[in-house]
DNA sequence: CATGTAGGCTATTATATATAGCCTTTTAGG
DNA sequence: CCTAAAAGGCTATATATAATAGCCTACATG
C-alpha cells in the first residue's frame, strides 16, 4: 500500500482551508482525512487531537495576521498607518473567516508560543498607535478601542449581521475615521 | 412512573442557564436532561432538535437584550442615552455570555420571529441615535459603527482578549466617549 | 541487505444527536 | 364515572464524531 506522504504541515494547511470554507467548528477529521486521501485514524500520526489541531491553526493564523498587518503598515505612520492596517485587517478577516475566528481564541495559560503570537498582533497595533504619543494606560485604552472597533465590525459583517443593502465599505471607512477622530482628542492621564 | 412536568419553556430556560455557565456550543442534551431529571430522548417531546433549541435561545436572548437596552435608554436622550444603553449592553453581555453569543446568530431567511427580534435590537440602537439627526445612509453607518464598537469590546473582554491588568471599565468608558466624539462630527450626505 | 521506525490500515470504544416504538399518566367527552 | 385519545415519560437503537489499540508494510539507515 503506497503512502500518502502526509506531514504535520500538510494536515494543518488543509485543515485551515476547510476551516475557511465550512467554519472552524464545523469541519470534521473524517472530512479532512478524505480530502487528504487517508482514513481518519491515520491523521493521529500527525496530530495529537482535534484540540491540538485547532491550536495549531490558531497560532499560525495569529502569525499570518500579524504579518499582514505589519506589511500593510510598513512605510506609513499616523493616520495613514491606521487606515492601511485597518483595511488589511478587514480584508484578511473576510478572506479567511475560519482562521480569523481561530485567531481570536485566547492562548491556554503557559502556552508560550501561542501567547507570543497573540501578543505580536497586539504589538503591531500598539506600534501603529505610537505616533499619537500615548503613554501607560492611555495607550492601553487606545489599543483596546481600536481592536474592539475593527474586530466588532468584521465579526458582524462576516456573520451576516449587517442586513441592509447599504455600502459596507463606506461604513468601514467611517468607522476608521471615527477612531482617528477619537484618537486625536484622546484624554490624557 | 411519575411525570417530570416539563414544558417547552422550562427546557429552554434551563438550556439558557447552561449556555451561560458552560458555553452555547458546549452544553449537551444529555447534561440538560440530567438537570431536568429526565432521560435524554424525553427532551424531544418538547423540542424538535438541538438546532431548534438553539434558535429558541437565540430569539429569547434577542428579545431580552432589546428590553434591557430599551429600559436603560428610557427617559434619556443624546449622549446620556448612548452612555446608559452602552453600559446596559456590556453588563448584560458579561452576565449572560452564552445568551449573548446566541443573540449574534443571524436569523435563518424566512424565520420572521427571529428576524423581528434581531431587528428590534438594532431598532433600539437606531432610536438612541435619533438625537443626532442623521438621515439615510449616514444613520445606517452610525448604527453599524456603534454596534461594532460595543460588540467588539464585550466580545474581546468576554473571551479573555484583554490580558493586561489595566482597568477595563475605564477603557470601555473611553470607547463610548470616542464613539460620541465621532458622532458629533459625523460626516453628512 | 537487514532491521527498526514511521505511517498507513482495520477494528473498536465513548459520547453526540436523533428516531422508533412501548407504556403509563393525564385529560376530555359521553 | 369510565373510557378513549393524547401527551409525556421510558428503553433500545441508529448514525456520526473524536479517539485508542494493535497490526502490517514501506522505507530509511546501518
Amino acid at each position: 500500500m503506497p503512502r500518502a506522504g502526509l506531514t504535520q504541515d500538510r494536515v494543518v494547511h488543509e485543515a485551515e482551508q476547510m476551516a475557511d470554507e465550512v467554519g472552524l467548528r464545523e469541519f470534521t477529521l473524517a472530512a479532512l482525512a478524505e480530502r487528504l486521501g487517508v482514513r481518519q485514524p491515520s491523521l493521529y500520526k500527525h496530530i495529537d487531537s482535534m484540540a491540538s489541531l485547532q491550536r495549531s491553526i490558531s497560532v499560525r493564523a495569529k502569525v499570518e495576521l500579524g504579518d499582514v498587518l505589519a506589511r500593510a503598515a510598513v512605510g506609513r505612520s499616523g493616520n495613514d498607518a491606521i487606515i492601511a492596517m485597518s483595511h488589511a485587517y478587514r480584508q484578511w478577516a473576510l478572506r479567511h473567516p475560519g482562521r480569523y475566528v481561530s485567531a481570536q481564541v485566547a492562548p491556554s495559560p503557559g502556552d508560550s508560543d501561542d501567547e507570543a503570537a497573540s501578543l505580536a498582533v497586539v504589538q503591531i497595533i500598539a506600534d501603529v498607535l505610537g505616533a499619537y504619543k500615548l503613554e501607560g494606560d492611555d495607550a492601553i485604552d487606545a489599543i483596546r478601542v481600536l481592536r474592539s472597533s475593527l474586530h466588532g465590525f468584521v465579526t458582524l459583517e462576516s456573520s451576516g449581521g449587517f442586513q441592509l443593502n447599504v455600502d459596507v465599505n463606506r461604513s468601514y471607512d467611517r468607522l476608521i475615521r471615527g477612531v482617528i477622530v477619537a484618537l486625536e482628542s484622546w484624554p490624557r492621564q
